[in-house]
DNA sequence: GTCTATATGTTGATAGAC
DNA sequence: GTCTATCAACATATAGAC
């Protein structure tokens, strides 16, 4: 099982770096050293491997800051996390990249990686929208406000600003998140590394 | 010219109706009653035709939707243009389909359609932003507001919303930009249909 | 487990006849 | 302009040896 884990995190780096363009099943076997068939002996298809990697990818980042959306017990936390996040994002364009060509190819209900996608847009929105209504019952978040709306709205916005980000490096990701939850009342506390 | 104009609005047909996938340079030149050489005699490469294609779909909406974000003369007015953008594009999912992929595919610098993308961008923030600070201007839109930030954001906003609704068409689109104006403070008129 | 070699399928692009 | 035929390039997947 370790193989697997130094292969993902090979994988995650290459891409990272090199975008998705360059992540045929072939160019990552060789930057973790094995054939193509190497590679797929671990994995099987192209679209599972894909799949781990965006998993693997998620737990790293669950850690970091899906705990502090989860778990935020101020209107700021919540808001700085997703600041945060973005920020880190604005970090990792090939993976940005990844993710956005990824899940378009997956929209089709066809596709290997579909479910993975409805699930994690599914579970992600849940969360944040437990999380801020408890916000609200605690008197943090304007009454008037709809958490379950707010919710899938902040990853759509998250989604969208990836996209125009790729195509211009001058749009400012975080800014527009930061400005997203002033909108909604909440000033997003952003200083500071999560503890993580 | 118009042979050009006849592909071109059959090839739009297709794809929304049958999505990106099936639209290979074969698949579309057979709907349209010629081999496949005999369409890339039209168009050359394949991008080419694809930004040809995207471009007469923005004619047409522009027409329709397009026209009244620009010449809005009431808060009202420019909330409901984009209600009703989106209310439009939940009728064509192919097409929906075709602007998110081609759009993540082209976030690459190389790629051939990768300025098309990025002026369309930049134009319809420029021109949203001018329509928001005229209504500023007149009294219409709360002073405070950022019109720069809200155009690159409502755009964000759609590009995102239409990713989660591939992924899962229960997401109502509309009903979110419609909150999203909301919370800017402008109730969208979206009754009737534009005139065109 | 890992490799080499190959099958398979798909697509976009081109040459050349009519 | 349009077609047929073909090429060339990939990329994934698999068979079989070691």
């Amino acid at each position: 099982m370790a193989k697997r884990e130094e292969i993902l995190d090979t994988a995650l780096e290459v891409i990272a770096r090199d975008g998705y363009s360059r992540a045929t099943v072939r160019e990552l076997a060789n930057s973790v050293g094995l054939s193509q068939a190497g590679l797929l002996h671990y994995f099987g298809t192209k679209e599972q491997l894909f799949v781990e990697i965006l998993r693997r990818r998620d737990e790293r980042d669950q850690r970091a800051y899906g705990e502090a959306v989860g778990a935020a017990g101020t209107a700021a936390d919540i808001a700085g996390a997703f600041v945060r996040l973005v920020r880190h994002n604005a970090q990792v364009p090939g993976f940005v990249q990844l993710f956005t060509r990824f899940s378009s190819e997956a929209s089709e209900e066809q596709h290997p990686a579909h479910a993975f996608f409805r699930d994690r847009y599914a579970v992600s929105r849940t969360i944040t929208a437990d999380t801020l209504r408890k916000l609200q019952e605690e008197g943090r978040l304007s009454p008037g406000l709809d958490p379950e709306r707010l919710a899938l709205m902040v990853f759509a916005l998250i989604d969208g600003l990836q996209m125009q980000w790729l195509h211009d490096p001058d749009v400012d990701m975080a800014d527009h998140v930061a400005y997203f939850w002033e909108l909604v009342g909440l000033t997003p506390r952003t200083g500071g590394t999560p503890a993580g």
